[in-house]
DNA sequence: CTCTCGATGTTCT
DNA sequence: GAACATCGAGAGG
């Protein structure tokens, strides 16, 4: 049975929502028979038209439309030509906002998510990289663009409350991917995770301009 | 382990 | 034309 979260969860200040997503549990329903359902460990918020590195930033678009919608809805998109990434909804219609989920803990249907990922059913794939990054997430739970604009109150996708996750256990950080934004919005923490969790995307070495070692040490 | 590079298509300048 | 909320393969230490 689908337990979404109500709208009026997403409609509050994104930086609450996205942080208080860490811990909820994503599910995915396929078919009749297969549900697929994640905790989310990691999530970006990307709030108004002000934020240059929100794509709300160019405007109302055709592909930004959903945006500026109601909340509680999803915003998929492609990128890179080739991945998609998908967001939620949040702050009242007209106020154009979204947390992207980057990464979930997979909890039921990991075979699934495995062939979604395009691992063969053969090999056992490491739970830890079937969803930890937006595409791969996209990809273990069979999201595309047919799902733009679909209602996270399901019945195709939706989102439930799980085990809240307390203060000491969730760090911030610069959001990944937004080092060509101006200041201040390519370091501004607005990245959310579970300091702990081995779900989370892979620390990277950072597309650097100039700068020679520059790492993003966090967990301590 | 670290770093570089290419895939691939839509959107924006 | 360039950028892009990414990923994985391959080269080198």
């Amino acid at each position: 049975m689908p337990r979404p979260l109500p709208r009026s969860f997403y409609a509050r200040p994104t930086l609450t929502v996205a942080r208080e997503l860490l811990g909820c549990v994503l599910v995915r329903k396929i078919g009749a028979g297969t549900e697929l359902r994640g905790r989310i460990v990691e999530a970006e918020a990307y709030v108004g038209e002000e934020d240059k590195a929100c794509h709300a930033r160019a405007g109302r678009t055709p592909r930004t439309d959903p945006l500026y919608g109601p909340p509680g809805f999803a915003y998929v998109y492609l990128t890179y030509g080739m991945h998609y990434m998908l967001n939620a909804v949040t702050e009242p219609a007209g106020r154009p906002a979204a947390i992207l989920i980057r990464a979930a803990e997979p909890l039921r249907g990991l075979e699934s998510m495995a062939r979604g990922r395009g691992f063969s059913s053969r090999g056992a794939a490491k739970p830890q990289a079937l969803a930890s990054g937006p595409a791969k997430l996209c990809q273990a739970f069979g999201i595309d663009l047919r799902l733009n604009r679909t209602d996270l109150r399901g019945p195709d996708l939706w989102i439930e409350p799980g085990e809240p996750i307390p203060d000491p256990g969730v760090a911030v950080s610069p959001r990944i991917g937004c080092h060509t934004a101006p200041a201040p919005w390519d370091l501004i923490p607005w990245r959310f995770y579970e300091a702990e969790s081995p779900f989370v995307t892979p620390g990277r070495a950072l597309p650097r301009k100039t700068q020679g070692s520059q790492r993003a040490r966090h967990g301590e």
